[in-house]
DNA sequence: AGCACGCCGACT
DNA sequence: GTCGGCGTGCTC
């Protein structure tokens, strides 16, 4: 329309960082070259008087406020552009979470961090200033005259040897032109026709049908399916190859970006070079150099973690996701997203296919593929002729550890067997520290947080209780802080500390080496730490769920699952799902060479369907019972649910704000409301919290529902209502 | 998110 | 009389 376009050409809708409800209105700047502004320009823009980073949004300028009281631009600024796709990107995100916009940009600005300003370096003016040449300047003047080409204030300093106060003083004498620096990347192109692995015919036939999906650069998802082992890895490689070819960028996103040092030797095995790395705690200056490196296409293919996908790429062929069951893809704070879903988005907002992958597929993917929306490629079994692990229970009531311990007699049997063969052990607790309760023998007090309902963990080595949820620490107590009783505290139940001292007990020789996330913090020790497994210099490896990565361990044979159970308990919708893949996972570290793995779970319950499917080995009758069981009551994927937080630092404010809620929810067909309850969390970080679920049949859109039920009550001061859209935890 | 405005308690 | 606590509301 007309009206609309004439509308736009004075006024243009800005979109902030700021949790507003949506863009905000402003007028185009007087000075007539900045009138090309279009959306996903950055521009500074005042703000309450104060100069703020935006970027300008599509849409019509709509709001009713009149132009007298609208501001205009302060001006662009010269960096890359927000494209299309990643606006549409962030308005799909906002609207899927119920995140403000502006939040949804504040998170991907973190990414693209319009600071990372073009660097800036100098030439020598046509003509000389009349002014003074002292001798440093000329040193200055002649290493310009020999380099030739831009150069950068620091390094020209340096080399004349002047100071950098020097270099800007006669810049500002106009002996220096400023000019934009050519960007050297870091990066050399992957070559997708180096020699790479050979490949089996399976792993060959699922290649050239994720090839064929690049080729036809328009959206797609396929989910690469196959057990540990069979190489699907080098399968979607094939697929990058493929899109590199075509001259196009490729992301991959895995969990944990911190534990893939073995993912990225696979990964220049086959291309030659390492691809680009991304995760939220790079350095600022690689971080700077990734980001800009992706915006001009110099880096052709990233590896990341979530956060990797919101970055600038101009030319995206292809999105990976690796381990697409894992639960670590899911952001809890701030916008609650799961990259997994949101990377599906971006694939088909950028018109990319998109490949899952995982061995144990999430039941929601698994209900893509049935219902025809993804197609499915089948990697049937483990390559290089490795056979899959036995696995077998054993029964705890049976064959009981002896008294304060937590190895039954057979799994100390077959470790002993084990180390004795000069293979390798791994003992699996998904339980950090030494012990997870500490209990008065004489009172029967139990140490808990203070500010969250859960037990204080013992670390044994670093003498301290801490809580997991909110990182609350204290020194051992030497008495009972209720009774004051003496040596009366007691450590109850087992954490990977104390199976690593009673593995040093019963194997006194053996070299040991725990591996938790606080005992491999960072990228660097995951690559030792796997080095030296794989070497021999480590005999058991004890280890929480970080061990269940795609780790290769040629000479581990024996996964001893210390506590199978454990995350069966607590009502969790998807308790039983998560434990058969974390477990399934787990035991796929074993015998993934020549000697065979085997795998031995200690349960109570052998009875039990997922010890049943993990000793058969036979996930798929699992997971058809695990959908038989959600379908009927529209539990997920068979239905939508979302789930609405209200916390507060009074506990009668949130329990009445909660009961507020539960009296305005929802009715209507197809939808059901879920509690008032308090969390099983029932106060974290200080916080009172109960919960609500709706859950809806799958056709209903609960974001207006929501929307709207929310707005029926009003939230006090100190109180608040978070919303998890498709929550996978329900703590 | 900031920041100002506003309405109630302890100070120079 | 004011300084300052942070509850409330606004920013194009």
């Amino acid at each position: 329309m007309l009206g609309d376009d004439r509308k736009r050409r004075f006024r243009l809708p800005v979109l902030l960082p700021y949790p507003f409800a949506g863009p905000f209105d402003y007028l185009l700047p007087a000075d007539a070259d900045s009138c090309d502004l279009g959306p996903g320009d950055v521009v500074l823009v005042p703000l309450n008087g104060r100069p703020e980073i935006g970027v300008v949004w599509d849409g019509e300028p709509d709001s009713g406020l009149a132009t007298s009281r609208l501001k205009p631009i302060s001006g662009r600024i010269d960096t890359m552009p927000v494209a299309a796709p990643m606006r549409r990107l962030i308005d799909w995100i906002a609207a899927y979470t119920l995140a403000p916009p502006g939040i949804v940009l504040a998170m991907a600005l973190r990414v693209t961090r319009p600071d990372a300003m073009p660097r800036m370096g100098w030439l020598p003016a046509d003509t000389l200033p009349a002014v003074r040449i002292t001798p440093g300047r000329a040193r200055v003047l002649a290493t310009l005259a020999n380099h030739r080409r831009p150069i950068s204030g620091a390094q020209l300093a340096r080399l004349a040897g002047v100071t950098a106060g020097m270099v800007r003083g006669m810049a500002d004498a106009g002996f220096l032109i400023p000019v934009r620096l050519p960007f050297a990347t870091p990066f050399r192109a992957p070559d997708p026709d180096h020699p790479g692995p050979q490949l089996s015919a399976d792993q060959a036939a699922a290649a050239a049908s994720l090839c064929q999906a690049v080729a036809e650069k328009k959206f797609s998802v396929t989910l690469l399916d196959g057990v540990t082992g069979s190489g699907k890895t080098e399968v979607y490689l094939e697929a990058i190859a493929e899109c590199l070819r075509a001259g196009r960028q490729a992301l991959v996103l895995l969990p944990e970006i911190a534990l893939s040092s073995q993912w990225l030797d696979r990964f220049e095995a086959r291309f030659g070079v390492a691809p680009g790395v991304w995760h939220s705690d790079l350095s600022s200056r690689l971080r700077k150099i990734t980001w800009q490196a992706v915006a001009e296409g110099t880096a052709h293919v990233v590896v990341g973690a979530r956060s990797a996908l919101f970055l600038p790429f101009p030319d995206l062929g292809l999105i990976v996701i690796d381990e697409e069951h894992e639960t670590a893809f899911k952001q809890e704070e701030g916008v609650v997203y799961n990259a997994r879903d949101m990377a599906v988005v971006r694939a088909r907002l950028e018109s990319a296919p998109a490949v899952l992958v995982s061995a144990t597929p999430s039941l929601e993917t698994v209900a893509n593929v049935e219902a025809g929306r993804y197609a499915r490629l089948l990697l049937p079994s483990r390559h290089a002729g490795a056979s899959l692990p036995t696995v077998s229970a054993i029964d705890l009531r049976q064959h009981p550890p002896a008294r304060g311990k937590f190895l039954s007699p057979p799994l100390i049997a077959a470790i002993h067997d084990t180390l004795e063969r000069g293979e390798q052990a791994m003992l699996f607790l998904n339980r950090r520290g030494y012990a997870p309760l500490t209990l008065c023998r004489g009172c029967g007090h139990r140490m808990e947080c203070p500010n969250c309902t859960a037990w204080l963990v013992e670390h044994r080595a670093r003498r301290i209780l801490q809580c997991h949820h909110c990182g609350h620490t204290l020194p051992i107590p030497e008495t009972c802080p209720s009774c004051g009783a003496a040596h009366s505290l007691t450590p109850v139940g087992p954490g990977v500390e104390r199976i690593t001292e009673e593995a040093a007990l019963l194997f006194p020789t053996a070299r040991r080496l725990v591996m938790a996330s606080d005992t491999v913090p960072g990228p660097h020790a995951a690559a030792a730490a796997a080095k030296s497994i794989a070497d021999r210099e480590i005999d058991i490896i004890i280890g929480t769920q970080i061990v269940a990565k795609g780790w290769h361990f040629p000479h581990l044979t024996l996964v001893g699952v210390v506590d199978a159970d454990l995350g069966l308990g607590g009502g969790d919708l998807r308790a039983a799902e998560r434990t058969v893949q974390l477990l399934h996972q787990v035991a796929g570290r074993a015998g993934r060479a020549e000697a065979p793995g085997h795998v031995l779970l200690q349960t109570f319950s052998p009875e039990h369907p997922v010890m049943q499917a993990l000793v058969a080995g036979d996930l798929d009758t699992f997971m058809a019972r695990e959908a038989a069981l959600r379908r009927p009551g529209h539990w997920p994927p068979f239905g939508r649910l979302a789930a609405v937080i209200v916390s507060a630092e009074r506990p009668e404010q949130a329990e009445k704000l909660a009961r507020e809620l539960g009296r305005a929810a929802p009715a209507g067909d197809g939808m059901e409301v879920l509690g008032p309850a308090p969390a099983p969390l029932a106060i974290l970080r200080g916080r009172h919290r109960h919960r609500l679920l709706l859950k809806t049949r799958r056709d209903v859109a609960v974001q207006p529902i929501l929307r709207e039920w929310i707005s029926r009550v009003k939230v006090p001061h100190g109180a608040r209502v978070d919303v998890d859209v498709d929550p996978v935890s329900f703590l």
